[in-house]
DNA sequence: ATCTTCTTTAGAATAATTATAAACAACGAA
DNA sequence: TTCGTTGTTTATAATTATTCTAAAGAAGAT
């Protein structure tokens, strides 16, 4: 349980104006026990069933991004017509159920280190992601 | 180097009939020494440019759909606006250079075999591919 | 209170993809 | 080879996720 003054201060350190919109926002993402795995679509219903309060479209897309851009929120590759976004902003690699269309997270110890031995000239490894895809 | 006969027989053994146009994305895609990975732009740019004759777009995108229904084509999970396909439909990993928008493949050798430690009941492993992202 | 800057919003614009339906080409049987 | 059938191509429209725009509103500073 986070208390909406922690998500006001957290708005105001990132020089984010703690608007009812972005208190709302965080609210629905972040007042929670678990890692919480969605797109722009489930996020905005959500809000409204969650706090009673309607938001636009344009600002949970703007707030989506704000808070991407401070690395509050992750954006998780998986081929999909919708962007999905993710909570656990840590490391680490999914289970997608492809008939649920679901993202569960899987932990780093059950998939283990991931030892990448090729390199390119001039690159480096920027993340090392796993997507363990489901079927019945 | 792979001849226009093999194409037409691939084709009609897949239930596709072997038109000019098939015929022409298939020189595009699958006459080449290493894996292609694509834009469906990509794609629709190449068929004009190699080939000489053009295609319409809605085309390309029925072939792709129909080739990656009978297993020819690999669609690769990134987060992009367009979606990526792979001639290399083996199950393989990837490096994305994020600046190039390029995908490279992994042998799975670079990568080592992954042990997925969790498994959620009802539900089996369809694939396992790692995303290795790179930067400069 | 006033001014400035940031934010929200409805609606328009964009861009990838999919759907539609008419013209066309491949096929198989006469 | 012709003809009828079925599958394919194509231009174009529709759809859908996302981004842009510009005006109205709210927050912060003085
Ligand atoms: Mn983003
Ligand atoms: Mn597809
Ligand atoms: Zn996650
Ligand atoms: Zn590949």
């Amino acid at each position: 349980m986070t208390s909406k003054q922690e998500f006001i201060e957290k708005l105001r350190n990132s020089n984010l104006r703690p608007t009812k919109q972005r208190i709302n926002i965080c609210e629905v993402l972040f007042n929670r026990d678990k890692t919480f795995h969605f797109t722009i679509s489930d996020l905005f219903n959500l809000v409204k069933d969650k706090t009673g309060e309607k938001v636009s479209l344009a600002t949970v897309y703007n707030t989506v991004h704000a808070f991407h851009k401070k690395g509050y929120l992750k954006e998780i590759p998986i081929n999909s017509n919708q962007t999905y976004f993710d909570t656990n902003v840590t490391d680490h690699h999914h289970f997608f159920d492809v008939k649920e269309e679901k993202l569960i997270d899987l932990k780093n110890e059950d998939v283990g280190p991931i030892e990448i031995q090729k390199s390119i000239p001039g690159k480096k490894i920027k993340s090392v992601e796993v997507l363990v895809k489901l079927e019945d």
